[in-house]
DNA sequence: CGGCATTTTGAAAGCTGTCAAACCCTGTGG
DNA sequence: CCACAGGGTTTGACAGCTTTCAAAATGCCG
């Protein structure tokens, strides 16, 4: 952000671990940065929450009461049309908050892709802990704001690049991801199959298979089925990319 | 927003005015609710910036040393690609805040759609008075939130809508923002032209101006070149746009 | 009354979607 | 251990919607 709101709204992993016991993620999320009383009053209030691939967390229009914070693996959110199309507007990684909303009623779904952890905050509770530490509320709204720039890369995305354009971002973004989790960023693991990678781009199943069948012809990328894929030529990747 | 974060972030226009001198927008925005110390501080920090059609706010890149809130006309946030695709993110209206980002540049291009005024924020004084004020920060972080919410359904509409859908979708979502504004929602005045609307909407400009005139010749809306866009039938329009 | 930008309309090309079928992998059961 | 069922992925052929290229029409302004 600005000069004027600028936050660490994601650590380092090497930042110092604070304990938090009913939340795994430690060192992130909340608990950055938290003092000790503000550590002992979310600890009071956070629920966790294990949930096994393709159970939902919550669905368009539920009734909004609670938050999640994403401890361990990959929650996917959509929305849908009434004649089941589907747009995936983002795939949501530990340390990410879900159900932020300024509705009574989520505008998203949210959906485990693998099998996840979350933990919950119940809407009274955390509104009364909000009150009391205006600088939580603004951490987790910073979190939007960040979701709010990746939107709009999304937006451009979807409104003006090809098809091979999108894939290639995708595995681009995916990657540097990855990096900034610490991993290396040459291999992706993609949890997510063929159609969520479809409907994230704006793509039809059969397209998304035909540009990893491309890129792995010329060599850009390699896989089998259900392995990682690995980035062989990133450069030729982003010149396809050619974003932003 | 869930129950934990509600809050009012657009006033209705019947809320009582609350004197900012240098901001022409009394009783929205930063203004609502604030107490009179927050007002002053606010009314010292803030400058008028008047633009011209076609002036750009600030550009893509640019170092993000100001936050700015506009208080009269239409803005509209973009990004480009090299090649000079573009996707406009947003159109702004009074009220709304630019230039909210945790980076240390812009991300997008803001651009005066019409004669404009804003009122610019300067950084680090900002940044101050937030931390003096935890709530005005929230304030701003909560638009963020929720232009989230407006960005999520664009990229439904980007990434699954059909031309004619999408500009049903787009004139439905301009006739309620002018009821929001307290405007009859009929009839909508359109500053921004052809090629902006095309760019929103992911089409070629040439898309648009057909989708325009098949709605004509149905009757669904009517319009002359420059004028106004009368809604004539919204209820058919919205089974067009059937989203969400 | 021109000159210019914007909008509209027309015709043709192209990319992506749709429909179908083959293929692959996994897990189950005989 | 092998056959089979089922979900996900890949490939092929074709149709369709939107884009592109081009030109005419319209409106604005000096």
């Amino acid at each position: 952000m600005s000069v004027a709101l600028k936050r660490d709204v994601r650590p380092t992993a090497a930042s110092p671990s604070i304990p938090c016991h009913r939340c795994e993620v430690r060192n992130r999320t909340f608990c950055a940065g938290a003092e000790p009383e503000e550590l002992h009053r979310l600890d009071a209030i956070a629920t966790e929450v294990s949930l096994n691939p393709r159970q939902n967390v919550f669905l368009e229009g539920d009734p909004a009461d609670a938050v999640f914070n994403i401890t361990r693996g990959m929650v996917r959110a959509s929305k849908g049309m009434s004649d089941g199309r589907r747009q995936i507007t983002g795939f949501l990684y530990p340390g990410d908050f879900l159900g932020v909303t300024l509705h009574n009623a989520y505008v998203y779904t949210a959906e485990a892709v693998t099998g996840v952890t979350l933990c919950r905050f119940r809407g009274p509770k955390l509104r009364a802990l909000f009150d009391d530490f205006p600088k939580l509320e603004i951490h987790v709204l910073s979190g939007a704001a960040n979701e709010l720039a990746t939107a709009q890369d999304q937006m451009l995305l979807l409104g003006r690049k090809s098809a091979k354009e999108r894939v290639a971002s995708f595995l681009l973004m995916l990657a540097q991801r990855a990096e900034r989790r610490g991993e290396t960023g040459r291999l992706l693991d993609l949890p997510m199959n063929r159609l969520d990678i479809a409907d994230y781009l704006g793509l039809a199943e059969e397209t998304v298979s035909r540009v990893f069948s491309t890129f792995r012809e010329k060599r850009l990328i390699d896989y089998d089925i259900r392995t990682p894929v690995i980035l062989r030529q990133p450069e030729l990747l982003e010149a396809i990319a050619e974003s932003s």
